[in-house]
DNA sequence: ATGGCAATGTTTCATTGA
């Protein structure tokens, strides 16, 4: 079963794309982020026709996530949002399919340490936190996938001394992240040997793809018993490549029946 | 090939992203 997550900054930008990559590698799962588009907009039509069943929390203009499923298999128990965490902004959306929790989220961004965003982004990680581990307590075979909007060391980051201290690496942030690791959940992308300096988004700007000046930040982290099963994990970087491209790239991970 | 921001709406500039 393949499983992935994309920011595909826009969805209504990206939709060739989006329907290209999902016809090229028949995911079951795909989790998207920044849709930026209120559900009455979402084109779920087009994708049931490709053969993808969507769920979706939107809103017009930011954020906006969703979780796209193969039409083989079934989603249950669609919930948005974190439960008994007041968020106007749509966030997290998650679905149990083919018998795995899945849980996507777009983290905030931050904008800058100690800004009112990045005090936000803090206060979000730990309802978060707290939604991760009542989820483990009662689905063993968890995947919370999406943008965690935090490069988690130094081999996540291009250039770790120009980033030093930076929103998306900072410490408060890092620690953040690490709270979910703490509750047992693996960094799949750390499961298998990787290529050095891979990346999941390269700024727009002053050449950073071709460069390879990126960080990663799009994570899929799985339970112990989920990642137990999990065979790959890669960023697809081809995705990145070519006319209108989002900034992030695809992470896809693999797990045996 | 991978090329010097992109997407959105409040649109002809401001805001946000990371």
């Amino acid at each position: 079963m393949k499983l992935a997550t994309w920011n595909v900054n826009s969805l209504n930008m990206r939709l060739p794309r989006v329907l290209g990559w999902l016809a090229a590698m028949s995911p079951e799962v795909l989790c998207l982020q920044e849709t930026k588009l209120e559900d009455a907009k979402f084109p779920h039509d087009v994708l049931r026709e490709a053969g993808y069943e969507a769920h979706f929390a939107g809103q017009k203009t930011y954020n906006g996530v969703a979780i796209v499923v193969r039409r083989d298999l079934v989603a249950d128990d669609i919930v948005r949002g974190i439960p008994g965490f007041e968020d106007t902004q749509q966030r997290v959306i998650a679905a149990t399919v083919g018998g795995i929790r899945i849980v996507c989220v777009y983290v905030p961004n931050g904008q800058s340490v100690g800004s009112e965003k990045y005090v936000y982004k803090l206060g979000w990680y730990h309802a978060a936190a707290q939604y991760a581990k009542s989820e483990l307590a009662v689905h063993p075979q968890l995947a919370v996938l999406g943008d965690f909007n935090v490069a988690p060391e130094a081999r996540d980051v291009h250039d770790p001394v120009l980033w030093e201290g930076q929103v998306l690496v900072s410490e408060p942030e890092r620690v953040a992240f690490r709270e979910l690791l703490a509750l047992g959940l693996q960094d799949s992308f750390r499961l298998f040997e990787q290529p050095p300096a891979t990346f999941s988004w390269w700024d727009y700007r002053m050449l950073g793809f071709p460069k390879n000046h990126g960080l990663r930040i799009d994570h899929i982290l799985m339970s112990p018993p989920l990642a137990a099963r999990c065979t790959s994990c890669r960023i697809d970087r081809n995705a990145r490549k070519g006319e209108k491209p989002s900034d992030h790239a695809p992470v896809i991970a693999e797990v045996s029946d």
